[in-house]
RNA sequence: GGGUGCUUAGCUCAGCUGGUAGAGCACCGCCCUUACAAGGCGAUUGUCGGCGGUUCGAACCCGUCAGCACCCACCA
């Protein structure tokens, strides 16, 4: 900017004034309030302005209240037949003593507008309901009074009250308006039923609601679908632990018991996690909520299991799957992890029956990292081009400590270099020789019972041990036989159970699975149906890269293991005779039916296994929206609606788990995609970006952060409950380091504009509670903002009549320009999903522009009353309007992302704005005021301008502090008058002086001062030098400046950049140069002058 | 082994399709100026991970190396 600046000497003349560019755009500056204005009164005749102002003046000339003389200027603005009744209602009244009859007018008045707008706007809507604006009682009716608001910003007492407020009103309720173009649907990831909010459910479900309010306010169809999910396996744990404290097992209860205990317990505490959701200001439509056992969810899911099996995409069959032998149940691929742990490769000795003539073998030696397997081998395998032991191929070797030999067989999975190069095979307890057993026909010995130890099929004494006792005894016996090598310490992968970390085991088990690369009744697998959503572009990915991940998942799937052994679930659909005969039907009777037409009337049991959790997950786009197995002949609104939805918000983790799935079986049960684009984010980690987890004692809970802690709680809280107790200690210590004090209370708001900062694509974040507290900084700043507005407008003039004249000054037209470029950003970072950009635009305009800059200017142009030459009132009035309106439509563009705060103040604020009648505060107003188009009036010339302000007064800043100067303030910047007028002035050089640090004088001195005119402001800086300093100051400038001016004559003599750069950055570049050797001309100059 | 992302100020991170490096926080200095001390004003800070290439021009594009993180699949 300071290049910008004139430089000395200038001559005035030159300059322009900066009062002119006032005519630069229309003096009826277009807000969002206008966008509102036109929209939510559709029906009523608009008032001509020369009939409104009767009823206004009138009211003026009384000297109402600030109260009734808006509600008044407000009525004119709906109808003749209003305002006309305000008249008379004022005339009746004019001749009683006023004073007593104010407040029965202020009562009065909020009651005649409704019931007269009502009038007017009975068939106003198509849902048969009275538009929002009106339809609330004056709860309120004294609340504008700004001395009703606290001194600083407290969120507690806000939050309380809004959110049953915003609940009850209804306005959270799903859109049903077939008419409206725009629906916007956001599923939430059903969270666990028992679960409680933690930091990822904050951060998602702050996203999701800022895009769910931001497109009701928009006016669009919108619907937030809030749910919770039984989790089966989770909760099922949680739910025997607690029996096991008692000292009872579920199979002591029984299943049916057992079931009830659960649904107690999801009865109890069920709650928990959707009460955490409203602190957080969620918006979801909570007579929608659903539960994925409900019972029409369950239909779905019966029914799509008897669909996919009737067309045999989902079979049932003996496998090798992840067993949880302590859960007692398969879990699926993704529910195991894969950790990398120290163990050991033990070399075994396996006998050969025959001698080997070639090399003289007498045995080989495998190498393994689970000789307790051993029992249940069945080959040993080399590598047919294995030259050391090619020849004994088809020979038989004995496995030691069983009473058995087994066939040395080739197999190219064998890799020479490692190990020995000779594998034991276990089909039934290891996934690739499960695939050698398939390849070579091999008998499959399963060894271990259901809670992983021995069983029959092994040698009697291991018989009933556990599976690694049996591990140490095996290795003890082969040492005592002479068949044990040796041992090394080898890194390996183990693979653990993701909800009770014990190590799962390959078993070999009867379980039901989705075929994921059948061909279905389409002619395609449900995968490939999957894959063509995305590489079509029908769903998007947010950031793109994800589809990637997505494809490459897809592309490697195997069949999905769906059956779990656990009570806590949709029961499996299936009943078997005594023979094994399956009958997947809706019912038992279905079964009955489809028994008696096989022929089979015997028994029928019912399948005593549970579906994955995942699977009626699957199923949610559609199962939540009351879908039927007649869809697409039978439908809803609702269904019509929101599917597919609009966005599905999710942190990675989930892609496979669930988006995934969902795309699979919505698109293939109801032949539409789930969701049109995928927002994927970033995991929440702590400060230190490390993982939040329980048992590392570094989480963080939303509710804390918002509600504040103390250390004690803290401590308590992290350190109860642990796995592993001895952890406690060092949790102490670190949170004891990192919250010395426990945690402040920074409100909601504060923590969902921080999650919307911090929300960058494709990063995870790291949390960290300084910008918390910083933005909750903001939050007050916003507070203290509309303070001094309400402070300075209320009961003043806020040019609510539109006859009066309205003069707006250059920094008038600045902020509103700012807010305009403002609306435009917001809409675009939203529709992008650039939250955090979302939030940085709120931050500069309300921090940077409006608070730093127009609050300043607006108190100089409130307090100058001796400007002449200039229509007092009507700049006064422009100001006001200004302030009022630019910060009631801050408020709305704010409320997407911190709702509570902008509710309370623009309650406060709207009336003064001209938008809502006083007295009849209603949030749903400002659900539905987000404008899809946005009135361009921006005025470059007065961004400019101000610009040039700013600069200005930043130099002037910095050289009162070090008494430097800047060469381009040596002289008058500007000047409209004559000394004398300038004097006429001071009060207001008084009050900026304070905001500048810069000293005032009364009188124009010769060259010492700067003089500017912002809009109605007039500045006068005078400036004292220290030669010294100044002479440094130019030096290091001119040496600067020297170094600027060879590398820019550098580029212009480099012929291949005049010949090759555009046009414009060769002429920007002479500009620059041209810029440059004046300025150094000017600087040597007054070097000069100096010395 | 396959894949993805990251490396920019002391810290946390922005930086859109290449055009003279930004914010917040922290730190330091001066101010309790009636909207706000949860504040105001000011100062400082960078071989944009290394090297090479493309280009008139690279934080950005390409190659390569290094480090960090994560995902998938795995060696018995």
């Amino acid at each position: 900017m300071m290049s910008n600046l004139p430089e000395a000497p200038v001559q005035w003349a030159h300059l322009p004034i900066l009062t002119d560019v006032v005519d630069d755009v229309p003096l009826d500056i277009p807000t969002l309030t206008d966008v509102v204005e036109a929209a939510e009164a559709p029906n009523v005749a608009v008032q001509s302005a020369a009939s409104s102002v009767d009823v206004t003046t009138c009211f003026n000339s009384y000297n109402f209240p600030p109260l009734i003389t808006l509600n008044a200027a407000q009525c004119a603005e709906f109808g003749n037949s209003l305002s006309a009744k305000i008249a008379s209602f004022v005339l009746d009244h004019q001749d009683a003593q006023r004073e007593a009859d104010w407040p029965a007018l202020q009562q009065a008045l909020p009651e005649i507008i409704r019931t007269q707008l009502l009038a007017s706007s009975a068939d106003s809507s198509g849902l048969g309901i009275i538009p929002p604006l009106f339809n609330a009682p004056a709860k309120n009716p004294n609340s504008m009074n700004a001395n009703e608001l606290a001194k600083s910003f407290d969120p507690k007492d806000i939050e309380a009250r809004w959110y049953p407020e915003w609940e009850n009103s209804g306005n959270f309720k799903a859109g049903l308006d077939p008419e409206k173009q725009d629906n916007f649907c956001i599923l939430l990831p059903p969270p666990n039923v028992t679960g409680t909010l933690h930091m990822g459910h904050g951060f998602n479900q702050t996203l999701m609601d800022a895009l769910t309010r931001y497109h009701r306010m928009r006016g669009d169809n919108t619907l937030w679908q809030p749910g919770t999910d039984h989790a089966g396996i989770a909760t099922q744990i949680v739910v025997e632990r607690q029996l096991d404290a008692q000292g009872i097992s579920r199979h002591d209860l029984g299943r049916e018991k057992f079931i009830e205990k659960v649904w107690e317990w999801k009865e109890y505490s069920g709650g928990t996690i959707t009460k955490q959701m409203r602190r957080l200001g969620t918006s979801p439509d909570w007579s929608r909520e659903r539960f994925t056992m409900d019972e029409g969810l369950s239909r779905s899911v019966t029914e799509t299991f008897v669909r996919l099996f009737n067309e045999g995409l989902i079979y049932r069959g003996k496998r090798l799957v992840n067993w949880d032998p302590k859960l007692h149940t398969a879990v699926s691929d993704l529910e195991v992890v894969q950790e990398e742990e120290d163990g050991f490769m033990w070399h075994i000795r396996y006998p050969l029956v025959e001698e080997d003539t070639v090399h003289g073998l007498t045995y080989l030696t495998v190498a393994t990292t689970r000789p307790e397997t051993m029992l249940g081998d069945v080959a040993v395998m080399v590598h047919p081009e294995d030259e050391r032991y090619a020849h004994l191929i088809g020979k038989q070797v004995t496995l030691p400590l069983c009473d058995r030999t087994i066939p040395i067989i080739a197999d190219e999975y064998v890799d020479k270099e490692f190990g020995t190069g000779v594998v034991k095979v276990t089909p039934a307890h290891d996934f690739n020789d499960y695939a050698v057993g398939q390849r070579h026909h091999l008998e499959m010995i399963s060894i271990l019972t259901l809670d992983a130890k021995i069983n029959e099929h092994a040698p009697q004494q291991y018989q009933g041990m556990d599976r690694f006792e049996a591990r140490k005894q095996i290795v003890a016996d082969l040492e005592a036989a002479g068949l044990f090598e040796k041992t090394e310490k080898h890194k390996l992968k183990v693979p653990r159970g993701d909800r009770t970390n014990v190590v799962i085991e390959p078993m070999l088990t009867d379980q039901w699975f989705v075929a994921m690369s059948k061909p279905g009744k389409e002619g395609n697998s449900i995968t490939e149906q999957a894959l063509e959503c995305v590489a079509r572009g029908e769903i998007k990915f947010h950031p793109e890269n994800w589809v990637n991940t997505y494809n490459q998942w897809l592309n490697n799937i195997q069949d999905w293991c769906i059956s779990r052994q656990l009570w806590w679930g949709h029961q499996i659909p299936a009943w078997y005779g005594v023979n094994g005969e399956v009958f997947v039907a809706h019912d038992e009777a279905e079964a009955r039916r489809l028994a008696d037409k096989a022929g089979y009337a015997g028994q029928l049991d019912r399948d005593n296994d549970v579906l994955d959790t995942w699977f009626s997950s699957a199923l949610w786009p559609f199962s939540t929206l009351d879908w039927t197995p007649e869809y697409p002949a039978v439908s809803n609104t609702a269904l019509d609606l929101y599917l597919p939805s609009s966005v599905l918000v999710t942190g990675f983790d989930i892609i496979f788990f669930w988006v995934a799935r969902m795309v699979m079986l919505t698109k293939h049960i109801t032949g539409k995609i789930p969701f049109k684009d995928v927002y994927v984010h970033g995991l929440i980690r702590d400060a230190e970006g490390q993982k939040m987890s329980k048992s590392k004692g570094n989480v963080l809970d939303p509710i804390d952060l918002i509600d504040g802690i103390s250390l004690e709680e803290l401590l308590k809280k992290r350190t109860t409950g642990l796995m592993n107790p001895k952890q406690a200690e060092q949790i102490e210590k670190r949170t004891r380091k990192e919250f010395p004090e426990g945690i402040p209370a920074f409100g909601t708001d504060a923590l969902r504009f921080t999650f919307a900062s911090l929300a960058s694509p494709g990063r995870d974040i790291k949390f960290d509670m300084q910008r918390c507290e910083g933005y909750r900084n903001f939050c007050n700043k916003l507070w203290n903002a509309t303070r001094f507005v309400l402070m300075n407008c209320e009961g003043q003039d806020v040019g609510l009549n539109d006859v009066l004249a309205r003069e707006y000054s250059a920094a008038d037209q600045w902020m509103i320009s700012l807010l305009q470029q403002a609306e435009i950003d917001m809409r675009k970072h939203l529709d992008e999903y650039r939250f955090d950009f979302a939030a940085r635009t709120l931050y500069e305009l309300v921090w940077d522009a409006y608070c730093d800059w127009y609050l300043e200017f607006a108190k100089v142009q409130l307090q100058d009353t001796q400007i002449a030459g200039q229509d007092l009132a009507a700049r006064q009035r422009a100001t006001r309007r200004t302030l009022v309106r630019v910060l009631e439509a801050i408020l709305r563009l704010a409320h997407p992302l911190i709702p509570f705060i902008t509710e309370e103040l623009w309650q406060k604020v709207a009336p003064l704005a001209g938008v809502m009648p006083a007295g009849t505060p209603d949030v749903s107003i400002m659900l539905q005021a987000y404008p899809k188009a946005n009135p361009a009036s921006i005025s470059t010339s007065a961004i400019e301008k101000i610009g040039v302000l700013q600069a200005l007064v930043g130099a002037c800043r910095s050289l009162r502090s070090d008494m430097n100067l800047s060469p381009a303030l040596r002289v008058p910047l500007i000047a409209a008058g004559d000394e004398e007028t300038l004097n006429s002035f001071a009060p207001y050089l008084q009050a900026l002086a304070k905001l500048s640090e810069v000293s005032v004088v009364s009188e124009l001195p010769d060259t010492d001062a700067a003089v500017a005119i912002v809009g109605n402001v007039k500045l006068m800086l005078k400036v004292e030098i220290d030669v010294a300093l100044e002479r440094e100051r130019i030096d290091k400038e001119i040496a600067k400046l020297s170094a600027e001016i060879a590398k820019a004559e550098g580029k212009l003599n480099n012929e291949s950049f005049v010949a090759r750069a555009p046009v414009a950055v060769v002429e920007q570049e002479k500009q620059r140069l041209g810029d440059f050797s004046a300025t150094l001309a000017q600087l040597q100059a007054q070097r000069k002058k100096l010395a």
